[in-house]
DNA sequence: TTCTTTTCGGGAATCGATTACCGATTTATC
DNA sequence: GATAAATCGGTAATCGATTCCCGAAAAGAA
């Protein structure tokens, strides 16, 4: 069985969205050049990360089928049914995934959120009901929903992940700006803005256009 | 000189958030490997990153001083003066961004935002002025403004950019999901979600919590 | 048809990040 | 004061990702 480092995983949804919209443009035959092209990347690496998950194999002097790319690719990121989440605090940030409507795309369904506000709880935000945190055990269990999305306040990201891994959430999407604590078997994928941020800082840096010095 | 890779670069912000709690706690001394054990890293990582950003030794059997590492960090992510930058699309997203108070703690300071919908355009969003996008090139010269937070919509992101980078923007860090095109000695660091889930659905699938198969 | 061009797919080589190891040093303990 | 334990800093080795390279196949041109 072949393993997939993280730079890889993250690659795939950049090469469907592309062919997705070679597909919207009716382009039906792309090349593994073209596509590392655009994206700024060797043409081996994409003809590489393509061949580990591709059915299909493609064609010399042509490329790939666009409609078998997509299917592939969809397949592998596990598009083909939605992967059911609940998100736990809806405030600014979680306000905002909420409301984001591309995620359909991306295989990920937000069912209901929680949050400890009374001001938010009861209501509805983008369609979805916000519950008090009281009832986020009996929801999950009842649900039996394995994946959460966590967009509290720091200070309250360990107690809450604690909370929705005894209630048997196993993969937690993490923006709160906090290291969670984890026991072994649960999946965190940390959504780190201030590292994203030093990237950025440290590249503006090395071309002179940040007043950093 | 050195180089930092990517991976590194995002490392140095956990390592700066872990030395601020110990702050908090009255902790004046840590050690690489209670930072490694904490961040679940190996500690012969954290001694080499902190070595290479770091003016003050070690301290066998002790560790670091706290303070002198948060200096020494703060001082390397360029934290010491906030960069001011300037947010496109005040939506769904962006405004989340916007009311966002973790920023001012990561050396970014958003000074004024931009929405082409006359709905938020004139109004002010967590204290700050969100102007039409007519306003855009004169403020950037003015302000001499380098980097933009890039929030809109994806099929808008492309052209944004382009009016951004043409009126003086030389760092992007953009939230839509899109790849840009962007030219030689413009920075662009992409907070891509769809990439990141993939990472996250690819762990569950191995753990099996995942209802994908 | 034949030649050229482009792309594919696989194997080898390279490059860089991470890990393993080791002697040195300092503090705590006895 | 002697001894043990833990950490430091540096070098060497490993591991894996990416790149390089080549022969083969398909499409288009001559």
């Amino acid at each position: 069985m072949k393993s997939f480092s993280k730079n890889q995983l993250e690659r795939y949804p950049l090469y469907l969205r592309f062919f997705r919209e070679l597909e919207e443009q009716g382009i039906e035959v792309a090349s593994s050049s073209a596509l590392a092209a655009r994206l700024g990347i060797s043409e081996e690496l994409v003809r590489k990360d393509l061949q580990a998950v591709c059915s299909n194999k493609g064609c010399p002097r042509k490329g790939r089928k666009v409609q078998d790319a997509i299917a592939d690719l969809e397949r592998f990121l596990g598009y083909a049914k939605p992967e059911h989440a609940i998100l736990v605090g809806a405030g600014n940030l979680g306000g905002a995934l909420l409301r984001f409507p591309g995620f359909a795309q991306s295989g990920l369904s937000i069912d209901a959120a929680f949050d400890a506000s009374y001001q938010v709880s009861g209501k509805q935000i983008a369609g979805k009901n916000v519950y008090p945190m009281s009832a986020l055990p009996s929801y999950i269990k009842q649900k039996k929903t394995k994946l959460a999305i966590l967009a509290v306040p720091g200070d309250a990201a360990q107690k809450v992940a604690d909370a929705l891994i005894e209630n048997g959430i196993v993969g937690i999407w993490n923006f709160a700006p906090v290291h969670l604590e984890i026991p072994k078997g649960i999946v965190v994928e940390n959504v780190d803005l201030s590292s994203s941020l030093a990237v950025l800082f440290h590249h503006m840096k090395e071309i002179g256009g940040s007043y950093h010095g």
